[in-house]
RNA sequence: GGUCGCAUGGUCCAGUUGGUUAGGACGCCUGCCUGUCACGCAGGAGAUCGCGGGUUCGAGCCCCGCUGUGACCGCCA
C-alpha cells in the first residue's frame, strides 16, 4: 500500500476518491462495530471511520492503541451536518476504511502528542522525538526551514557566494569561552569550535570574494539562557567595499523579503528606526529595546537633584540618576503587594529599592507623595497622566536603566500594552562605544570585537596619549521585538590601525602576533575595507514562530545546564580515547 | 559562581496545624456500546511521596545536606 496523500490534506476536493495514508494514531475512539480513528501526519488530523461492513478493517482498528503507524486505504466521504467537526482542516470529511495495516506499535507515550502539553522539559527533552510529533514544534521548525531556504534565495540573488568555514579552528582571547577539541597528533594541543566564523570571512575578502554568506553553527561555552544555547546558528554575511549605511540597506532587504516569505507580513523597511546605542540607553535603559512598547525613561535628575526624599538626592550627590517611567494605567492596575513583588525582583540588577506614585486626579498618591507637594512638575517632567504609575528609579546609572529596561517590559506584558498594531518591531542600534570596561578582566575590552573599524572621526583616539577608550565604532545591532538579532561593524583592515586597536586591549605587540599574527599578516598584502553582520536564525525563528525559548525553533537543544537529556551528552569517554588523546580526566 | 522556585501512580496536580487507608483529573487495562471527535457506561491495575541524614510517639508535610530541573543575575567580544 503505496502512500496517495497526506492525511492533513485530504479535503472535499478528495470526495469519491480512493487514498491510502499512513501515519500514527492520535486518537481511537471505540463503539464496538464502529470505530473512529483519528489518523495524524505532518500535515495533520483526518477521521477514519471503521465498521462492520469491513470486518478484517474493524478487526485491525480494534489494535489500534495511541501512536501505532498505520497505513489504511479507504474512501473519501462526506459527512453528514450534523457531524461535522469545525476544529480541524479536514472535518467535513472523513475516510471509510476498507484496507488497514498496523506498521508499528507504540508503548503509551510518557505524555499526550497534542499542543497545549503540560509535560515538564526534561521529559519533554529526553523524548525529544516524541515531543516533536507536536504539531506546533512541526510548525516551528518548518519556519525555520522557511528562513534558511528564503535566506540562501535571497544571498543567491544578490551575488552572495555561500562559503564553508572550519569548525575545527583556532582558540583566540577574547570573547566567551570556547569550547575545546583536542588534538590527537599533537597531546596537549586543542582546536576550538568557532565563536563565530568572523576571522575566517574577513580572510575571505581578503581573498577577493566580495561577498560572503554562510549559514553557520558557532559555539560559545556559556551558561545559557531562554535566548541563548551553547551551539547556535547564524546567517553570516560579509562584504568588500560597502558602507555601514549599505550593508544596513541590504540586510533590510532581506528582513522584508523573509518577513514575505515566512509570515506573509509586508514590512516597511523605511519605517525602521535607527538609534544611536546612547538614545537607546537612555530612552529604554537597554541597548535592545522592545519598540512595541510606547512609553519611555525620563531623566528626572536636574528636578529631583535638591529634593527633600534623601533617596533621590543622595543617588545624584553620588554621581547616579534618576529616571522613571509612567506606566499607562498602572495607578489601579498595581497593588502594593504587586508593587512588592517589582520590588523584590528587581534587587537582582542592583536596585536597592522601588520608589512609585500613583497620579490621582486629587495629585500624587503613595508613601513618598509628601517629598513632592509640588507634584505638578514632576507629573509634567514624566509625562504622566491620572491614572498612570510612576516608577522610579535611583542610583548608578547602570543599575537604573537595567531596573527600568525590566520594569518597563514587565508591566507592559502585564498589563497587555505591548503593542498590537506593530508585531514585528524593528530597529538598528548604531554608534555604539568601541570599548566596554570589565570589571572582571579590570581592564577595557572589545565592545563588539578587537576588529571593528572606530568612527573615522575618533581614529585619533587610538594614538599615543589619547584616550582610546572615548572611540565610538562603525558597528550596528539589529533589534526585533526587544531581542538582538545580529550584529555587525565596518571591519578594520589596516594592519596599522589593527595594531593600535590590539594594543588598546592591552595585547603587546608579541601576543597580538601569536593570536592574530596570521590576520594582521594577510592585512600586509591589500585587504579591502569590508563590513558584514552576523544574524541570530534561531532567535528569529523563536519570534516568528511566536515562541519565548529558542529551544522551541531547535530540534535536539540543549538543556539549561548544556546538557542533552535524550542522548545525555556530555559524558565521560573510555579511558582509551583519553590515552589517544594525552589526557587524563581529574574530577570524578 | 550566585539568587529564587520546583520534585507526590504513566502525565499534570491536590494533600489542612505533623496523625493512622496519600486524593483527583487525564492516561492505561478489561467488558459493553453504530456517529464520536474532551465519546459514554461499568469494573480494574498502577506510588521507594527525588536521594541521604535529622527532629518527633509519629514526617509527603518541619530542619540539614545532596541530586535533578526551570527562570534569572554574573557570564555571553
Amino acid at each position: 500500500m503505496k502512500r496517495t496523500a497526506y492525511a492533513g490534506l485530504i479535503d472535499e476536493k478528495y470526495l469519491g476518491q480512493t487514498v491510502t495514508l499512513s501515519g500514527w494514531v492520535q486518537k481511537r475512539r471505540d463503539f464496538g462495530d464502529l470505530i473512529f480513528v483519528d489518523l495524524r501526519d505532518r500535515e495533520g488530523i483526518v477521521q477514519l471511520t471503521f465498521n462492520a461492513t469491513n470486518q478484517s478493517a474493524l478487526s485491525v482498528a480494534e489494535e489500534m492503541r495511541s501512536e501505532y503507524v498505520i497505513s489504511i486505504t479507504g474512501l473519501v466521504v462526506n459527512r453528514n451536518d450534523n457531524q461535522v467537526n469545525d476544529k480541524i482542516q479536514s472535518g467535513k470529511i472523513e475516510i471509510n476504511v476498507t484496507k488497514a495495516k498496523i506498521l508499528a506499535t507504540s508503548k503509551t507515550p510518557p505524555f499526550y502528542i497534542e499542543n497545549d502539553v503540560n509535560a515538564n522539559e526534561e521529559l519533554k527533552l529526553k523524548y525529544r522525538y516524541l515531543d516533536l510529533r507536536r504539531p506546533e514544534m512541526q510548525q516551528n521548525l518548518r519556519i525555520r526551514s522557511k528562513i534558511m531556504s528564503s535566506a540562501m534565495h535571497f544571498m543567491d540573488q544578490n551575488d552572495f557566494i555561500n562559503i564553508e568555514t572550519p569548525i575545527l579552528a583556532k582558540s583566540t582571547p577574547e570573547g566567551a569561552r570556547d569550547y575545546l577539541v583536542p588534538s590527537r597528533i599533537f597531546p596537549g594541543s586543542f582546536y576550538a569550535l568557532p565563536q563565530s566564523p568572523q576571522l575566517f570571512k574577513q580572510l575571505l575578502m581578503g581573498a577577493g570574494f566580495d561577498r560572503y554568506f554562510q549559514i553557520a553553527r558557532a559555539f560559545r561555552d556559556e551558561d545559557l539562557r531562554g535566548d541563548r544555547q551553547p551551539e547556535f546558528t547564524q546567517m553570516d554575511v560579509e562584504t568588500s567595499f560597502m558602507s555601514a549605511d549599505e550593508i544596513r540597506t541590504l540586510v533590510n532587504a532581506w528582513v522584508k523579503t523573509m518577513m514575505h516569505d515566512v509570515v506573509n507580513f509586508d514590512l516597511d523597511t523605511t519605517q525602521i528606526p535607527t538609534l544611536t546605542w546612547k538614545e537607546s540607553m537612555d530612552r529604554f535603559g537597554t541597548d535592545k529595546p522592545d519598540l512595541r512598547i510606547a512609553y519611555e525613561l525620563t531623566d528626572l535628575s536636574s528636578l529631583v537633584k535638591t529634593s527633600d526624599f534623601g533617596v533621590f538626592a543622595n543617588a545624584i550627590k553620588a554621581g547616579g540618576v534618576v529616571k522613571t517611567i509612567a506606566v499607562p494605567g498602572g495607578a489601579d492596575k498595581y497593588s502594593r503587594k504587586d508593587i512588592d513583588k517589582l520590588a523584590q525582583y528587581i534587587e537582582r540588577f542592583g536596585a536597592k529599592g522601588l520608589a512609585w506614585l500613583k497620579v490621582t486626579d486629587k495629585g500624587l498618591k503613595g508613601p513618598i507623595a509628601k517629598f513632592f507637594s509640588e507634584g505638578d512638575d514632576l507629573i509634567h517632567a514624566a509625562g504622566a497622566k491620572v491614572g498612570d504609575l510612576l516608577l522610579f528609579g535611583a542610583g548608578r546609572t547602570d543599575v537604573v536603566a537595567a531596573t527600568l529596561d525590566y520594569l518597563r517590559r514587565q508591566t507592559a506584558k502585564d498589563l497587555g500594552l505591548v503593542n498590537q498594531e506593530n508585531p514585528w518591531a524593528f530597529a538598528w542600534i548604531v554608534d555604539w562605544p568601541l570599548f566596554e570596561y570589565s570589571e572582571d578582566f579590570d581592564r577595557w575590552i572589545a565592545a563588539h570585537h578587537p576588529f571593528t573599524m572606530p568612527n573615522e572621526e575618533d581614529l585619533h583616539y587610538l594614538d599615543e596619549g589619547e584616550d582610546p577608550h572615548k572611540a565610538h565604532a562603525q558597528s550596528y545591532d539589529l533589534v526585533l521585538n526587544g531581542y538582538e538579532l545580529g550584529s555587525g561593524s565596518i571591519r578594520i583592515n589596516s594592519m596599522d590601525i589593527q595594531e593600535k586597536m590590539l594594543k588598546a586591549l592591552g595585547f603587546t605587540p608579541e601576543a597580538a602576533h601569536e593570536a592574530f599574527g596570521f590576520l594582521l599578516e594577510g592585512m600586509a598584502f591589500g585587504f579591502p575595507p569590508m563590513g558584514g553582520i552576523a544574524l541570530g536564525l534561531d532567535r528569529l525563528a523563536m519570534l516568528l514562530a511566536g515562541q519565548e525559548n529558542i529551544r522551541e525553533v531547535i530540534a535536539f537543544p540543549k538543556n539549561s545546564r548544556a546538557t542533552e537529556p535524550m542522548t545525555q551528552a556530555p559524558t565521560r569517554v573510555d579511558d582509551k580515547q583519553l590515552n589517544d588523546l594525552g589526557l587524563s580526566a581529574t574530577e570524578i
